[in-house]
Parts: C-alpha cells; sequence; structure tokens
DNA sequence: ACAAAAGTGTTACGGTTACACCCATGC
DNA sequence: GCATGGGTGTAACCGTAACACTTTTGT
C-alpha cells in the first residue's frame, strides 16, 4: 500500500486523536497497534494542504471509527525536540515493508496538535489504516507502553477533559440519547476517578436545567425502575 | 536586512503571542505594526529545527521586550486555510524592501500555535524586530484591526485568561512584586470587564491563602493607607 | 472635624452535602 | 413482604454577598 505523499500534507504537521468511550462502567481509549511491531499509538495523521486543521482531524476519526460529526476539542500543541525520534518511525515504516530513504518527509520532526474526541463506543467499528494492524479499547488506567510522548498526551487530555466537565455536556457525547442518571454518575465518576455521593449528583445535575425526563426503563431488577433522560437542545 | 532562511525554521509552523500587561487600570497587549504598511500584527516568530516550540516562542519575547523567564500559557492553534493569505505576506515582506520568489517558505500555509504572555509593563523596552518599525501597547477594547485571523487570536486569549483568572495567580505576573488589594481587583476587573465588589473580593483573595500582607503603602492621600501584599511562592 | 478610601463584623442567601425516608419493582 | 436500588424532603454547612460600621490618613 502507497504512503501518504509529501505533495499531499503538510510537512512538519501532525495531529493526534485521544479517543475516549464508556462502556463496561469505564472510559476508555482507541489505541493502534502497527504492524509486526509490538509498538502502541494514538490513532492521528496529516493535514492536506488545502484542509482546515479541523477538518483534517474529523477526517482522521471518520477513517478509522466510520463515525462523522464527532465531538472534538482540541487541548494542546505537543512541540518539544525530544518527542522527534525518527528511528520510532522508520522502524513502524520498515515493519509495514516499507523501503525509505534518509529524507524522507515522515523521518523529519513533526508538531503534533492534539485534540480528544467524545464517542458512544457502541456505534463504532474501528477500522486499522493502511499501516495500522489493530485498533482496540483500553481502560485508561490500563494503557500500554506508547510511543513517543503519547502517554504523556493522554494524561494530558484527561486533564483538560476533567476541566471540561463542569462546564460543558460531557455525557452527552459518550452516551446513548437516553440514559438513566446512574450511568450518568459513572461517566463522571469515570472521568474524575472519584465517587460522587448518588443525591447531590442527581441534584446538581437536574439543577443545571439541560437534562429532560423521559419513560423509565424496566429493566427486570428487583428494584424501582429509573427514569431515562437526554440532554436538552 | 536578511530575512529569516527556510534552513533554520520549520516550514508551515508559526506562533504568535498575546503579550497582556496592565497599566493605567487598563488590560493591554503588544502590537506590531510592520515598515510602511499600515499593518498591525501580534508578534510572532518560527521555530527552529532544534528548539522546543515553547522555547521558541521564550525567545521570540526575549526578542521583543527584552524579558526573560516570563509566564508564557500556550492556550490554541490556528489552524482553518482561510488565514492563509499569502498576499499579505508578501506585502509585508515587499514594503520591507525584500524581493521575494513565488514560492518562498514564508508564502506558504502557516498554522499557528497561540500563547499568551503576561508581563509587568513597567519592566519593559519594546524592541521591534527586522520587518516591523513599532511596537506599541493598545488597549484590549481599542485594537487597530490586525492582519490575518489576530483579532480572532486576541479574543480567544481573552477567553483563556478569564478562565484560568479563577485557577491561577494571574495577578502575579501582572503587576509589581508588592501591590495592593484595590490593584489587584483592578486587574481582575480589567480581565472579566465587569465590576467587583469590594469587600468580597478582598475576602476572597485572602481566603486563597496565597497573599502575604506587608507594610502599608503611604501615597500622600487624605485617607487610609493600604496595606501592600505579595503572592507567597 | 471632615472627606475619602481601607479594613472588618454581622447577617443573609444560595448551592451543595448528609442523612433520612419513601417509592417502585421482581423475586 | 422483602430486598434492592431510585427519587425526594429537610436540615446542616460553607463560601460569598450585602451592608453597615470602624479605622486611618491628609487637608
Amino acid at each position: 500500500m502507497a504512503l501518504p505523499s509529501e505533495k499531499n500534507y503538510l510537512s512538519h504537521i501532525a495531529f493526534d486523536s485521544v479517543i475516549f468511550g464508556f462502556s463496561g462502567q469505564k472510559l476508555k481509549i482507541l489505541i493502534m497497534e502497527y504492524h509486526n511491531t509490538g509498538l502502541y499509538a494514538l490513532p492521528g495523521g496529516f493535514v492536506m494542504h488545502n484542509e482546515d486543521l479541523d477538518l483534517a482531524v474529523q477526517r482522521g476519526l471518520l477513517e478509522r471509527t466510520g463515525l462523522d460529526n464527532i465531538y472534538l476539542e482540541q487541548f494542546h500543541t505537543f512541540g518539544n525536540v525530544e518527542r522527534y525520534k525518527p528511528e520510532v518511525m522508520r522502524n513502524i515504516l520498515q515493519a509495514d515493508g516499507h523501503a525509505i530513504d534518509n529524507d524522507h518527509w515522515m523521518l523529519e520532526r513533526f508538531i503534533s496538535v492534539a485534540y480528544y474526541a467524545l464517542i458512544n463506543s457502541d456505534k463504532v467499528e474501528t477500522r486499522p489504516d493502511q499501516i495500522s494492524d489493530s485498533l482496540g479499547w483500553y481502560n485508561v488506567e490500563e494503557l500500554p507502553e506508547l510511543i513517543l510522548d503519547h502517554n504523556t498526551i493522554v494524561k494530558t487530555a484527561l486533564k483538560y477533559l476533567q476541566l471540561n466537565l463542569s462546564i460543558k455536556p460531557i455525557g452527552k457525547n459518550l452516551l446513548p440519547n437516553k440514559f438513566t442518571m446512574k450511568e450518568l454518575q459513572q461517566v463522571h465518576e469515570a472521568i474524575l476517578g472519584t465517587p460522587l455521593r448518588r443525591t447531590s449528583f442527581q441534584r446538581r445535575m437536574l439543577g443545571l436545567d439541560i437534562l429532560e425526563r423521559h419513560e423509565k426503563r424496566f429493566n427486570g431488577k428487583a428494584h424501582k425502575a429509573p427514569y431515562l433522560y437526554s440532554f436538552v437542545e
């Protein structure tokens, strides 16, 4: 398969996406594994000459998850020199069967703009790209070692996600349209990493006036059926 | 004077700095004017091949303000295609007497990482660089029209500054070492754009336990002399 | 003494917490 | 009816707001 060509992309600029999903009461991240290398990385990509940065990231997500119209937030740009390790990229490309020159553009230094995405992981069919062979969900607390500074990028993403939790309807993008208060609480707990008090949480959420109550959800359990809620537009 | 050479800098990557200062009870920003063009812009620059992004911005500030060890915060990276207007850069360079080829690297598309800086404007001696002739302080609310998306960058910087006001000791970097409570309040008011209640503000600040009280400041006015405060380390 | 601005004591208010209690559901 | 978990009423608590009052300074 052909490598991305320098003619199509801006040199020295990359993006990386920390794609958050929520399932089984855990916060998860999509991680890529490169062919025959045992190397793990965040899904990323490059920006085309005539493409908005934000749209490049959207395109990358579409290619990887099949999802369009995803909630995306840019949070930091990583530009330290020490993140420049051309031998890592060389290994990845060679393990995939590409012969590359020493002055190949993908071996140059990149500054990477990092975004986090929030998706409802039920809807996703992950698709590895040309140079990766697997793409899978990992618990945020149990990530493998990632290449370059990608573990730092994840930590930073989580920090910004926590910051934004109080000012943006984060749960909206990680949950199905209708959800119970308990599910919303579990999302918040997974993001913050601390337990929250059930009754206070419920009242705080309802007090925001951004939730709408629907029918109850009868789930066959021997207890009161919880209401379903959705975010109002 | 020689233009920056492509050999020294990463292509397609720039930075812009929104340099905030405080004087005369107003929040101000350092704005550059290019030679013979009437064009105003944020001070910015390029990243050298072997230079951390953060350090490149520090270097830029040192060159422009003579100040070292400045408080800097990266807040957003601007990468829309519409910000690519090669004719603007061409005008600037030509007005400065440079003949440039159509494929000159400074005429290519740039993605710009934006930082804001907080400085105590008393200490600054501004120094125009090679291609600008003036560098001056402008009130945040009375900015001239800036090139490209620089007015948007300023608005965004202000938004992030407001956000950070409640979680970081912003005043520390905009004021001299010792200052009165009123001065600190004026900084907050200038950033937020709203008046604050004197007594509540004072108690809120003191309650943070990050202020130390020193001797009074006798200023010859016919009223009680205010205490001076400083931020504790 | 007076005006002006700084500092403080007291009470009120609003949002969150803590805890109790009630309600609905399937066994 | 009982165990289990969801929903709500009430009082306590805490930080800030509001307002009045005192203190300090130079004229």
